[in-house]
DNA sequence: ATTTAGATTGTTATAATATAACACTATGTA
DNA sequence: TACATAGTGTTATATTATAACAATCTAAAT
C-alpha cells in the first residue's frame, strides 16, 4: 500500500496538522502552527510538504497554493487527483469517482499521447453556500 | 462572441507578447519583456493578466504559474480548460476534445453538486521527449 | 560493530510570485 | 456637463518558494 511510509518527525508533525485541519492549509500558516514544536524555517515545512505530496499522504490544491490530507484510499500516490472547490467558503473536497478516474486515466489526446498523471479542480458553490 | 473585447493598451501589449510566445510565460518574464514599452511595475502586468484571463484571451497554467494564449475557439471564457503538460520540456498544449468537455461539463459529484467551472492539467511526456 | 550511501535536518539568505493603497486619467453614457 | 466605471502609474509590502552548505540521522552491507 502506498500510504505505509514511516514518516520522520517533521513530516509527522506537519501531516498531523494538515490531517486535523477541516480546510486546506497554506505553507506559512503551517509554519506558524508548528513553530512551537521546533520547526522554525519555511524550508523545513516545504521539504516535509514535498515528501508528503510525493508519497500521496497530502495533495496540493494548485489554484490555492494550499495542502489537504488525502482521505481517498483508492487515490494512487497523487498521480490522479480531483477536487471540488467552493468559490465562496473555499471548502475543498477530494472527489472519489470511479467513473471519473477511469475516464481520465484512459483519456488520450489527438496525438495519442497518454498521460502519467493529472489534476482536476472543479469550482462551484457547495451545499451551504448555494 | 467572447473574444471580441477591445483591449486597452497595456492589455494589448501583454496579450501580443503571450500570443507570440511558443511557451507559457511567467509574470515577471512578461514584465521584463514589456519594460521597453513603458510597463514598469508588476501590478500593471498582473492587472492586465487578470483581465485577459477573465475575458478568456489567455489561461493560467496553475501548476506552473504561467500564462498562455487561448487558441481554442470553443473554449468558453476560461470556464472549462484542459491542458497537457510535458514534464521534461514543459511544452503546454490546450486540449480541445468535445467528448472530454462534454463529460466534465456534465459531471456531478455524489451530492449532486454541479460545477460552473473546471481546470484540468494532464502531465506526461510529449512526442519529442518520449 | 564499522562503514558507507542516502535521506533528512537546521540555518541563513534570497528568489519568485502576487497584492494593498492611493492619487490620477481615460471612456462611455445619461 | 456630470457621473459612473474601468484603467493607469507608483511605491511599498505581502506571500510563496528555493539555493547553498554543513551537520546529523538511518538503514543496510560488510
Ligand atoms: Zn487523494
Ligand atoms: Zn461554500
Ligand atoms: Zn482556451
Ligand atoms: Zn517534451
Amino acid at each position: 500500500m502506498h500510504k505505509e511510509h514511516t514518516l520522520t518527525k517533521n513530516q509527522q508533525i506537519i501531516f498531523d496538522l494538515i490531517d486535523k485541519s477541516p480546510e486546506p492549509m497554506k505553507a506559512y500558516s503551517i509554519l506558524f502552527n508548528v513553530q512551537k514544536k521546533g520547526i522554525k524555517a519555511p524550508l523545513q515545512v516545504y521539504r516535509a510538504l514535498d515528501k508528503l505530496v510525493e508519497i500521496g499522504k497530502i495533495h496540493k490544491i494548485e489554484s490555492r497554493n494550499a495542502f489537504i490530507a488525502c482521505h481517498n484510499s483508492s487515490c494512487q500516490v497523487s498521480k490522479a487527483t480531483a477536487f471540488s472547490i467552493c468559490e465562496i467558503c473555499e471548502k475543498v473536497t477530494e472527489i472519489s469517482s470511479a467513473s471519473l478516474s477511469k475516464y481520465l486515466a484512459n483519456f488520450k489526446d489527438k496525438d495519442g499521447m497518454k498521460y502519467s498523471k493529472y489534476n482536476l479542480e472543479f469550482f462551484g458553490l457547495c451545499k451551504k453556500c448555494r
